[in-house]
DNA sequence: TAAGTGTATTAATAATGTTAGTACACTAAA
DNA sequence: TTTAGTGTACTAACATTATTAATACACTTA
């Protein structure tokens, strides 16, 4: 279902976090859905039990999915979630622009790489 | 001359290092400015020595200063910095604009975001 | 009852960031 | 030459975090 890269840098568990994160805002995944129990990722992916019951406690925490006991985990249905993650890459989008305004970048210039690819100097 | 913010999760190291190449990209540094001493630093921080080493170490590393054993650091005279610099602030920018694509936003959504301020939706 | 599920706990290991202390070589100035 | 200031190298220790390991318990479903 998922794919860990052991080249990324970032901790096991907040990869899982985001590769469900990304399926569910992207619709691959849709309320009510069943994902992999803890045992069984955990088998799959060849790591161990605790680090995916971590990122499936992140995934609840954040409202993602929703956990029943002796059941297993479920896709959460949070209209919500969308537009909170919209607005997270919209604070970071502006975070970047004041880097780039810090060292004299333009507005033009930042929404010309936007439209026009690598397209600078 | 910089300061540590200790809310911060990031390494002090690499706090060290942002901060003297914003000094230097902004031009508040200039080529062959001296920069602390290591032990100076340290001392005016209340870090370890050995911190301080590994920022400059890495300043540079990144072609930021450069070092004459028993003399200090100095800034680089490296005209490519500021290019380099703004190359990877695109990356990052495109990096974002795909994971925006990716769930469904358009680019006119994005450039009205960073021309209106959180103006959206 | 048995198998599958989430949850909790404790311990151990590995990697990383940081501190601590020491030693050496170089430079500049008295 | 001597002294103080400098960068560099090294080893050891500590704290935090990510991860693994092993176990136990409670719940659900067939």
């Amino acid at each position: 279902m998922i794919l860990i890269d052991y080249r990324d840098t970032r901790p096991i568990y907040e990869q899982v976090v985001d590769k469900f994160k990304m399926l569910i805002l992207r619709g691959v995944l849709h309320p009510n859905d069943k994902i992999p129990s803890v045992r069984n990722l955990a088998v799959d992916l060849s790591i161990n039990p605790n680090t995916i019951q971590r990122a499936y406690a992140e995934l609840e925490r954040q409202g993602y999915i929703f956990t029943v006991k002796g059941r297993g985990n479920f896709v959460a249905d949070n209209k919500q979630l969308l537009d909170q993650y919209k607005d997270q890459l919209f604070a970071s989008l502006r975070e970047l622009c004041e880097a780039a305004f810090a060292v004299g970048m333009t507005e033009e210039e930042i929404i010309q790489n936007i439209k026009g690819g690598k397209a600078h100097d």
